[in-house]
DNA sequence: GTATCGAACGTTACATCATAACATATCTAT
DNA sequence: ATAGATATGTTATGATGTAACGTTCGATAC
């Protein structure tokens, strides 16, 4: 467990719950942990969420409209960040890979596309739920 | 304008709006301009996306909750799909990379993960609205 | 200290996206 | 004709996300 002590007391409390979870959660799913601590509300969990978010501390795992603690909290990685989520048991591994990133570079470049962000999921089984 | 012969009526229609639509569309888009045409219900529109999706002819952006036609419905291209999607105008470029395939392909196969599909999505502005 | 400003918070109501459940209709092959 | 599979129509509901409002809190300036 990190230590956070920067953050506010529901960005807190909604990064604990995303850390504390086996795998992906959902705000509303959040939201029922955190009933318990004084949270009533959607937008209570999702304007946490925006700012964990920013700051990296967690991310959206958009074919599964779903948020997870990101792995790598110390380490920035500002680079292009993949998902590989396995639809069986739920584990999400985060990884990044780059030639990837330099491959989808070049294709921007090439295209004058400016990115801002970029998703990558990969659904599928991983290595127990495959066996 | 594709041909969509064996498509039943419902497909049909959606894959048409689809078509027309400069950019990515909602089910529910979708199905406002598909009333006059006796469309009624949500159920209608999704059932007829999940089958263009099915057979390749129209593709879920999972960053939009949205869905467009296939740029390339003829040469069903297997391989992973990516898209680019300009934020200010709309506008999705699909294209792919064999490398981007391959090095997700070879992490795969490291993790012994089994990818069903992969979603691949970058965000930001095209080269007309970045100048 | 207290005035001021901006960020975070709390709450209600609402908007948007997606599916469950069930009854009909249509198409295809024997 | 009949049986099975697929597509359809309809109602109701579930799941996800935000607008708009006012309040509270914490830092900085005077
Ligand atoms: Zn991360
Ligand atoms: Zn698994
Ligand atoms: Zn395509
Ligand atoms: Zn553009």
């Amino acid at each position: 467990m990190t230590e956070h002590s920067d953050l506010t007391r529901n960005q807190s409390l909604v990064l604990g719950a995303l850390e504390k979870a086996e795998g992906p959660l959902s705000a509303y799913t959040i939201l029922d942990k955190l009933r318990d601590d004084g949270l009533r509300a959607p937008l209570q969990v999702y304007r946490a969420l925006d700012k964990l978010l920013d700051m990296g501390l967690a991310h959206r795992l958009e074919s599964l409209n779903a948020f997870v603690a990101c792995a790598h909290p110390h380490c920035h990685n500002t680079g292009l960040i993949a998902f590989a989520i396995c639809e069986t048991c739920g584990q999400v591994s985060e990884f990044s890979d780059d030639v990837v990133r330099q491959r989808l570079d070049a294709w921007a470049k090439a295209e004058g596309f400016r990115p801002t962000r970029t998703t990558m999921e990969i659904r599928g089984q991983c290595r127990k739920c495959a066996a």
